[in-house]
DNA sequence: GTCATTTTTTTAAATGACCATTTAAAAATT
DNA sequence: AATTTTTAAATGGTCATTTAAAAAAATGAC
């Protein structure tokens, strides 16, 4: 048997609400009300599957965690030199499926507010650590030892600042223009190596 | 005669008790008894002197905008070159003033809530279309045209993305090495182009 | 300079909302 | 009948803002 199923499809759906909700309102004042409105559900049963209001926030931002390692892992199957992989990085974070106004709008909140919630710091820092190491990787082969860091950071920064930018706008975002741009960056930089 | 001083000094105080508050607390949850314990007052004074919490806000944010231009300004007067100009700009941003665990923290805060505050979110475009106008302005003279706003544009995201990571930490920044940082990132992206 | 008066500044306490979480019971499912 | 899921309503607390009064500072006539 399935066990309870119910339980995971619950768990998807506030999830989702609670993207979305975060998303309307903003971290600062989205209530639960508000959240399980957005999936048809009420205040209550948030409690019940999640626990508390903190413990839903934890386990919608592993849900997007999740998401980009698995764009990631995606790319880098089919990717085969140093500069594909790199490029497979690149545009995981600006893959369709992640890089849209809501997502962009709640990863910023929950990063602003990663330094006051333990749960949600532990979780930036790996992610982080994680996109560190991929970009570490693949510049090796790419970059003399003495300017890898220099690019490495440059390029993470970069990326972190694209989804700020993409945070504050409310016009529709183009992803695929974004996986141009940052292959554009990316390849400035590399240019001046070669 | 200078008017009511003491109006000036709170105001002052007030703003500074509201970044060092918001910088402890997060902007999500810090309240007006907290701010006013901070300066040494009570919630009510806020109230008095600022209207509301969303007003102190908006001041603290303004005052920050302020800071950011000056920074840039004195900069711009002894620049002579493009390629100075350039670098003022970078500077300003990670000048010993501004680039601060404390003001990186509340500036992204800030950044993160501009969306869902109308005044936050104007004075935000405001202060981006400046920075953007600045490059602009000095990277005509130093890149062709076909690649001015691939290279401003990963610088301005850059910029943003620094401060991102900084607001994250706990250790205390080094603006020095900021700089110094900032200006291989440009190097590196000019060279490509000479 | 001093003292009464007016104005400005300050805050304790009251007010009125709002909200996360719990509870207890109902509804749905097994 | 037993178990799981759902929610209306209750609970307990927090907080921004207002109010009313006190404290402090400024004013100015003497």
């Amino acid at each position: 048997m399935g066990r309870t199923r119910i339980r995971d499809i619950r768990h998807e759906e506030l999830i989702n609400a609670t993207i979305t909700a975060v998303h309307k309102r903003g971290y600062a004042v989205v209530t639960m009300a508000e959240i399980a409105a957005e999936a048809g559900a009420s205040a209550a049963s948030i409690n019940y599957y999640f626990g508390s209001k903190e413990k839903l926030m934890e386990a919608t931002m592993r849900r997007l965690l999740t998401l980009l390692k698995q764009a990631m892992l995606e790319r880098y199957a089919t990717a085969k030199t140093p500069h594909d992989r790199l490029m497979a990085v690149l545009d995981a974070n600006f893959s369709d499926r992640l890089f849209t106004n809501e997502q962009c709008s709640i990863w910023i909140q929950f990063w602003a507010n990663a330094p006051y919630a333990e749960s949600l710091q532990r979780l930036h820092r790996i992610n982080r650590s994680r996109v560190t190491a991929h970009f570490r990787a693949e510049l090796r082969a790419l970059v003399a030892d003495d300017r890898r860091e220099t690019l490495r950071e440059a390029l993470q920064c970069y990326m972190d600042g694209v989804w700020l930018e993409a945070a504050q706008s409310d016009a529709p975002l183009d992803p695929a223009q974004a996986r141009k741009e940052a292959r554009e960056v990316a390849d400035l930089m590399l240019k001046s190596e070669s």
